[in-house]
DNA sequence: TTGTGTTTTATTGCCTCC
DNA sequence: GGAGGCAATAAAACACAA
């Protein structure tokens, strides 16, 4: 394996930057303004040294630090393996702000950077690259955001709708019970008066029992599937995180709200009973039929399905 | 003080582009 | 083939609760 790439320097040459340094500590007293190569050789605990790039010894930001126990300092340091030193607060805010202006770092900027903080060139590059991963993690997690957002909006709709049509649907069922009633009665009625001429025409203007029979269970069947929807709609929600993550992983919220197979073939079931009800009535009570599309369920346009809402 | 989690600096290996 | 970018990772530095 390579050693490290960075070169901090021998012993000779730190001891001679240590002396210079104290010398140019006291020239930098007074802090400049961030910006200015100043402000960054005599703050912070900043360590970097080592004649890279020719560099003058002035360029160098390893200033920080040496006040007391500079002697000690000295031992331990040249005691200890290399070790990875933070950059300075301005050093850091510099950065930022040149990262703000541009994120990629072309070498004579670099070079640039490097001169004006007093670090290395390459330092200047890993810095920009961790930034740029730090940045794309923002960004990521911004993304996920917006994205979660947007589904719960569109679970919100989703959950209106079935509200909606849950109603749509009871009163469906009310008005049919109702229709029926109705027709009952009216039945019953023409049995009575003129018993010779429902004998001539059992099926016109009155119920069949087995008629009545064949209704009330497939009214049970509607009630029944009325409840299966909502054991359904429960499913859909508690696989709420499943969904979540394949929206991620598919870029397509509108995958959450597709039908799965066993959807399809519930779907499918309710229509096939649904329709033979509107078969059965449209066989034994013509005028029934034609009732019922006066409200509002189209029977022609669509089969037999008015049913379907 | 110490254990632990997080952040920052730096390395490595792979990939792409010129 | 070298330079530079990126993802994954190591490890030091730091923050903080117990």
């Amino acid at each position: 394996m390579a050693g490290p790439e960075l070169f901090y320097g021998d012993a000779a040459g730190f001891n001679g930057i240590l002396l210079q340094n104290q010398r140019l500590m006291s020239s930098f007293a007074t802090k400049e303004a961030v910006g200015s190569p100043a402000s960054f050789l005599a703050s912070g605990s900043m360590v970097s040294f080592g004649g890279v790039n020719g560099g003058n010894i002035s360029d160098r930001s390893f200033f920080q630090s040496v006040e007391e126990n500079e002697t000690d300092e000295l031992e331990e340091y040249l005691h200890q393996p290399e070790k990875k030193r933070r950059l300075t607060a301005d050093q850091v805010q510099f950065l930022e702000k040149s990262f703000e202006v541009e994120n990629k770092l072309e070498p004579e900027r670099k070079d640039q950077l490097a001169k004006e903080l007093g670090l290395q060139p390459r330092q200047i590059a890993i810095w920009f690259q961790n930034r740029r991963a730090r940045w794309r993690t923002k960004q990521l997690e911004n993304d996920y955001e917006a994205l979660r957002n947007k589904y719960d909006n569109l679970k919100a709709d989703y959950i209106n709708l079935v509200k909606e049509k849950d109603d749509l649907r009871a009163q469906v069922i009310q008005f049919t019970d109702m229709l029926l009633h109705k027709e009952k009665e009216k039945g019953e009625l023409a049995t009575s008066d003129i018993k010779e001429l429902s004998d001539a025409s059992p099926k016109e203007n009155m119920i069949d029992p087995v008629l009545e029979d064949e209704m009330s269970t497939l009214s049970a069947i509607a009630l029944k599937q009325h409840k299966d929807l909502n054991s359904v709609k429960s499913d859909v929600f508690d696989s709420e995180n499943l969904v979540q993550s394949s929206i991620l992983d598919q870029g397509d919220s509108s995958y959450a709200f597709e039908p799965d197979q066993s959807d399809l073939s519930q779907d499918e079931e309710e229509n096939l009973s649904k329709n033979l009800v509107a078969k059965v009535v449209h066989d034994h009570y013509p005028m029934t039929s034609s009732n019922l599309s006066c409200f509002g369920y189209p029977v022609e346009d669509q089969g037999f399905g008015f049913w379907s809402f």
